[in-house]
DNA sequence: TTGTAGGCGTTATCAT
DNA sequence: ATGATAACGCCTACAA
């Protein structure tokens, strides 16, 4: 029986002991393998292998001012978006040797500027973090240490910053034109917060744009704000659909809120698309599971997240700034878009 | 303009000597702060401030002998499912100022075996792993060194592990006894696959029990096994429905299979539950957007999280083992579920 | 090719 | 209350 005082870690003194050679043969062994020779080699390995030795990350990280690790602060993992491009980035570091440290910051600025200082307390190599909005001193204190940084999700190239991401803006603009194409003129918005996420506001925006470009009216446009839920979702079409007059488009800043709103229109008994036409933006699974399938913007996720933790470990290795990388969205033209019902009169 | 070579990370040293004091206080200013003057700690958590200084985690951990880094190998952020899980068990650890490492084993053992030996080496103070099946090896390296181990999603208390979870075979086969006692004989599964997943089995297990309690042929139960997604449910769906005899029932592993058996149905043009009736796991969103809702067992996700994070916290700290908690699952009985269609011979 | 020894940044144990 | 100093485990000149 084992107890817990029991529990011995061996260090690199202990395999140097049993090999009978110096700690420096042990490290060399480990590190720089063709700087020894065959037969001490095996002799250290085994004696390796025998302790279960594993070197001291906090020890090696001291030495070598390096941690091998990257940090990646992303608003939620609760959300398929977040949870599929972090997966792809996470397989991508770690198929290089390189572990990821995630945090989340529940969408709060404040949080968010904790989870970071952590992630630069803990010595990360590099940080990944969503769009670009939050305080300069953030942004000092990363560059102060010389922490390669990246956003995602996001991207402008004017910003100093780099980016793997895309252009929110560009592309909700080019779904409401093919709504506007439709013959829709009361639109709708259903988005998520847009206080402190560039992301939401930019969406906002892209929808205001493509009104002005129609000759529409972008400030009488009826916005709900929500937090990111089905339920919420549905929610806001409630109340929306009770204003008057009543839009015969609603574009929602994400697949979640449109879905939800899919979901609130059946039960109130309105026909999607002929009654309302409604939109998503990210084109998760759940897109094609609704009935009527979702037109939305697909985003190339995973490609997003493999970039991304390519783009990161270029920055590391050679810390001169990388270019911005706007990635391409597509427009997934679904169902729950339909032409705008004949008016009548209201 | 600042180049990389300026980057100054500024040390105890360094405050101390702004402050006038040796390192000594510094460190005690900021770990035991009523140990030292008010007067000498306002000086030195000035100089703190001025120069941006961070403690050093690597020699920090060196010293500490602990991290306060926790570790759980999941595997996939990419499954509603432990992200959801995994997000509360990052949350909770956060409030108490420990950090979380992330790694995913993408379903492969092997790969499980190669993230927790990086764990381990990166000296995480406890771990989490999703289900038992791993080999001995692993176990007995955790326990030499003292890493607090604790199982989730499954749960056996006859284990000398400690868990929090659930009775995955319990779980399924009370759903089972409701699909039976609606007059259906024919059942079928669609699971992900059970190989190493001792989930996926017990969930199996658990139809095949309440088939032998009902007097049915357990072993002749048609069963597909595949990977994880929409699609693959709707494929695995066409599979068992071009079988003779067709099942009236297809018991799914999961809800996402059970979504993308749904809508393979309506592709194909059959009735859920007019002709089929279709049953999932887990209670995701996505089971109340799919038409029908979806039949399925409702698991506590984010209570586990939690749970399991304090459950670890407890181990850290006084590291003699806690017990396990099998934490209680609903059934969730929704419209895909309907009675048996009247037999008609065939 | 191998060994010796100094130092990485912190904390903790002694003194003072 | 504060300061000097010895670890902690590893890497890497430099020496041999």
């Amino acid at each position: 029986m084992q107890t817990e005082s029991d529990k011995i870690v061996p260090t690199i003194a202990d395999v140097a002991r049993h090999a009978q050679v110096s700690t420096a043969t042990v490290s060399r062994c480990l590190n720089t393998p063709d700087l020894v020779q065959e037969k001490t080699r095996q002799k250290v390995l085994e004696a390796v292998e025998e302790l279960g030795y594993t070197p001291n990350f906090g020890a090696r990280a001291l030495v070598a001012r390096r941690t091998n690790t990257i940090g990646a602060v992303i608003p939620t993992m609760e959300n398929a978006i977040f949870a599929r491009g972090l997966q792809a980035f996470q397989e991508t570091l770690n198929a290089r040797g390189v572990t990821l440290l995630v945090a989340s910051s529940q969408y709060r600025p404040d949080l968010e500027e904790e989870q970071i200082r952590t992630l630069i307390a803990r010595g990360v190599d590099g940080i990944l973090l969503i769009g670009y909005r939050r305080s300069e001193a953030i942004y000092r204190a990363l560059e102060r240490r010389g922490i390669a940084t990246l956003v995602a999700w996001a991207c402008d190239p004017a910003s100093p910053v780099p980016a793997v991401g895309f252009d929110n803006g560009k592309a909700m603009a080019a779904l409401t034109r093919a709504v506007l194409a439709r013959g829709h003129r009361r639109l709708a918005v259903i988005s998520a917060q847009t206080e402190g996420n560039d992301r939401a506001s930019e969406r906002v925006a892209g929808v205001r744009l493509a009104m002005r470009e129609a000759g529409l009216d972008a400030a009488a446009l009826p916005l709900v704000e929500t937090v990111y839920s089905i339920d919420a979702g549905g929610a806001a079409l409630s109340d929306l659909m009770a204003r008057s007059p009543r839009p015969t488009a609603v574009l929602c800043g994400n697949d979640v809120l449109a879905v939800g709103a899919i979901r609130q229109a059946r039960r109130m008994g309105l026909g999607v698309p002929g009654d309302v036409s409604i939109t998503g933006f990210d084109d998760i699974e759940l897109a094609t599971v609704i009935e009527p399938e979702l037109t939305t913007v697909h985003v190339p996720h995973r490609e997003m997240g493999t970039r991304a933790a390519l783009a990161l470990l270029e920055m590391i290795g050679k810390p001169h700034a990388v270019g911005s990388v706007a990635l391409e969205t597509r427009l997934c033209l679904r169902a729950s878009l339909g032409p705008a019902p004949a008016d009548r009169g209201q």
